[in-house]
DNA sequence: TTAGGGTTAG
């Protein structure tokens, strides 16, 4: 018989696994090995937790918590940071600020420096950089001051959304209090810079790192890859790679990838197919999210049948596609107009057990309506109301669309009057719609009032509004109220596209004749 | 021995 395993050997590969990150075999080695026959600790206990916690199934979490009470263990403030953490992953604020208020009430565990850098994370995960603020001067006051990592994680927000000017002014502050920044500091801090194309700054910080003797790693090149590609600079982007490789740091799945999306980007899908072979070559390095990239490049650009084949490729690696995967490729066939094939992936991935999303059934309605079988997206649509999903604006306006493009501006406009009734408000996208649904049915002047409309609901028209009614009066032979239409977007500061340029040429080259 | 921070896909 073999000897059973100590508690302390259990709980030791019990957290070598889950340093892994292999969640799901922590679990199944907690009911395998019956950690009744074993002994409960706080420590494997809390492990558990956590594990669900970040497989999003905070039920079972909450029954690992029960074990505490029935074998009389106490949770320890790790437990309680590892369940407001798991809430906060699932996006139910206020049942980790329950947690939080629970653990300031009682006597034995009070917050610590984790708990509130756990809270600011997850305000700066809902974009609200105040909140995350407003709790950093409130730890300033108390006992459990804030230290780099809380500073990281907000600086690190402000610079997503692009207030760098804030970040700065934070890292600043961060550096009074005798603080000293580290290589994730200056990684958030070069990422935000090189969003908004300020290149210079990003080589100030990066000389800036090196003179602090703080050396810049994958993430910080990766930081640099990235936004050089998402600018179309992917000959600056090889450059950094290159660097990297001399420096002996070496690229990952996330800087190549970032290459391959570059190449994407700019249509040069050879050369992506390339950097992409050369990750295969490097055995384990390509990932899903790898797929996922260049089979969108494909799809980008019609090539569906290369597409499906990365897609048998990954299956047969042993990787998994996710609803990611299947939304890039039902999009490429409804684009390519393939809807039957669009309908037999969709059962397939359900048939796989991953969810469709909202973003799944705006791609699937989107297909049917640009493929005239607007009755079936109707009945979809009914499908996705009994589902009781979340819907969003982005599935109306292809409803309406839809509908305008087959002549039932009737249809569409009672769908647009309903909107407020559903709790949304149409963006510039429903409006431009709208208004070139009744351009097209010949309906100049409530297009016209549309545009009056949008402005006094607060959701002024932009350069494709614009675009869009000029080009409805003048196909509506109304030209010189296309004309008055041309003056004012020109004084707004817009200016005419490819095709209403073409259509104002021939006006005019019409009345030169 | 377990909890909070930085890089990739619509």
């Amino acid at each position: 018989m073999r000897p059973r395993p100590s508690v302390v050997r259990f709980n030791q590969i019990l957290g070598q696994v889950a340093k892994l990150k292999h969640y799901s075999a922590v679990i199944s080695l907690y009911n395998q090995m019956g950690v009744s026959r074993i002994g409960h600790d706080v420590y494997n206990l809390t492990i558990v937790i956590n594990c669900y916690c970040h497989l999003n199934q905070m039920g079972f979490s909450l029954s690992v918590l029960g074990k505490f009470f029935k074998v009389g263990l106490e949770p320890n403030v790790i437990t309680f940071n590892t369940l407001i953490s798991g809430y906060l992953l699932e996006n139910r604020a206020a049942e980790a600020a329950g947690i939080f208020n629970k653990m300031i009430a009682g006597d034995n565990c009070q917050p610590n420096v984790v708990t509130y850098g756990t809270l600011v994370k997850g305000f700066c995960m809902r974009g609200n950089n105040r909140a995350a603020i407003q709790l950093l001067r409130k730890m300033e006051e108390g006992v459990c001051k804030p230290d780099l990592v809380v500073y990281n994680t907000i600086i690190d927000s402000l610079c997503k959304d692009t207030l760098v000017d804030d970040a700065l002014n934070l890292f600043s502050e961060m550096m009074c209090k005798g603080i000293a920044p580290n290589v994730i500091t200056y990684t958030s801090l070069i990422h935000g810079v090189c969003k908004l194309g300020e290149w210079k700054e990003a080589t100030r910080l990066l000389n800036e790192i090196v003179s602090k003797n703080i050396f810049p790693n994958v993430f910080t090149f990766s930081v640099l890859v990235d936004t050089l590609c998402k600018e179309g600079m992917v000959v600056e982007a090889e450059g950094v790679v290159e660097m990297m490789i001399q420096r002996d740091i070496d690229p990952n799945a996330v800087t190549y990838t970032s290459l391959v999306d570059g190449y994407c980007l700019r249509g040069e899908i050879g050369k992506a197919q390339n950097v992409f072979e050369l990750m295969l070559s490097k055995g384990s390095m390509v990932n899903v999210v790898s797929y996922n990239t260049l089979i969108n490049g494909y799809c980008k650009l019609k090539k569906i049948d290369e597409a499906m084949m990365l897609f048998l490729d990954m299956s047969h690696k042993g990787l998994v596609a996710n609803t990611f995967t299947y939304n890039t490729l039902l999009d490429g066939f409804g684009k390519a107009g393939r809807i039957q094939d669009a309908q037999k992936l969709f059962s397939e991935m359900q048939a796989c057990g991953q969810l469709p999303n909202v973003r799944t059934y705006s791609i699937l309605l989107d297909g049917l309506c640009k493929n005239q079988q607007l009755s079936r997206a109707m009945q979809l649509f009914g499908e996705i109301e009994a589902k009781k999903l979340d819907i969003n604006i982005v599935i109306y306006n292809i409803l309406i669309e839809g509908l305008c493009i087959a002549g039932k501006i009737e249809s569409a406009r009672d769908l647009f009057c309903g909107l407020s009734s559903k709790g949304l408000r149409p963006d510039v996208r429903t409006y431009d719609i709208m208004i070139n649904g009744l351009c097209i049915a010949g309906l100049t002047s409530e297009a016209e009032k549309f545009l009056i409309q949008m402005e006094e609901k607060g959701c002024p028209p932009d350069g494709c509004t614009y675009n869009t009614i000029i080009r409805g009066f003048i196909h509506n032979k109304q030209t010189s109220m296309a004309m008055v239409l041309i003056q004012t977007m020109v004084e707004k500061g817009f200016s005419a596209d490819a095709s209403t340029t073409e259509l104002i040429v021939n006006l005019l080259s019409k009345d030169c004749l």
